[in-house]
DNA sequence: AAATTACATTCTTATATGGGAATATGTCAA
DNA sequence: TTGACATATTCCCATATAAGAATGTAATTT
């Protein structure tokens, strides 16, 4: 089996660095086409197809005004993300402790050394 | 230009479910590539290859323990992601409020409507 | 109607999978 | 040394890109 298609959920979808660019810069405002194009210095074909993926994962929306389409991004499709990511928010702390308290304990350890008489 | 490598970076290494079960299996305790593979029922080279994947983007550690590898996940690799994933995250707070709002208004439309001289 | 504007879609191509099967490597046991 | 055991690596293949070029389409203007 190859890869999972791009367009099979959030996770595959925001792997794309552009895409994710493009999420951020939608972010604030909804926007056209042409203004992520000349924004993030892409090819228009380009930003269509990556809004392309994005809109089928629910990642963006869309509104139509004339021969203008504006995007703005649905922030609630990358929640799972996030919560996905919260599930090691309490590893990475205690981690990271732990990594400070062998930092100390070996800095004492040098010290004790470049000193044994102190 | 074809997909970004998988072992690009995190993003692209988390998009591929089984790696999150695996990352989510090794966020507990250290394993060896067997209890993996019985746990998830997978194939051991897949499982293999997964790992390999996940190491090279430092989302896994490793220690060697005569013939076996316990593999543990390295949960600070996973903090980018969430970092990324929060930049949206006051949006979507926002977001869910207003579409909230937009559905009591639209209750209080019918309920006039079906009630007009309330 | 013809030209223009704003996007979307199609085609091609180089590249990277992930799974399955087979095989290689490294370590311990008899 | 010869097995047995735990993992890793290699090969093959169907599939899926992402970028670039070219073209299609719908709405607007002249």
């Amino acid at each position: 089996m190859a890869r999972a298609a791009t367009t099979s959920d959030a996770f595959n979808a925001v792997a794309e660095p552009r895409r994710r660019q493009i999420l951020s810069y939608l972010a604030a405002h909804e926007r056209p086409v042409a203004e992520i194009v000349t924004a993030l210095k892409l090819d228009q074909p380009s930003v269509s197809k990556h809004l392309g993926v994005l809109r089928s994962v629910g990642l963006v929306r869309v509104r139509c005004d004339g021969r203008q389409r504006f995007y703005r991004t649905n922030a609630a499709a990358i929640r799972p993300l996030h919560e996905w990511a919260s599930e090691f928010e309490q590893l990475w702390k205690h981690q990271l402790s732990r990594v400070k308290e062998r930092a100390e304990e070996k800095a004492n350890e040098v010290k004790s050394k470049s000193n044994p008489h102190s």
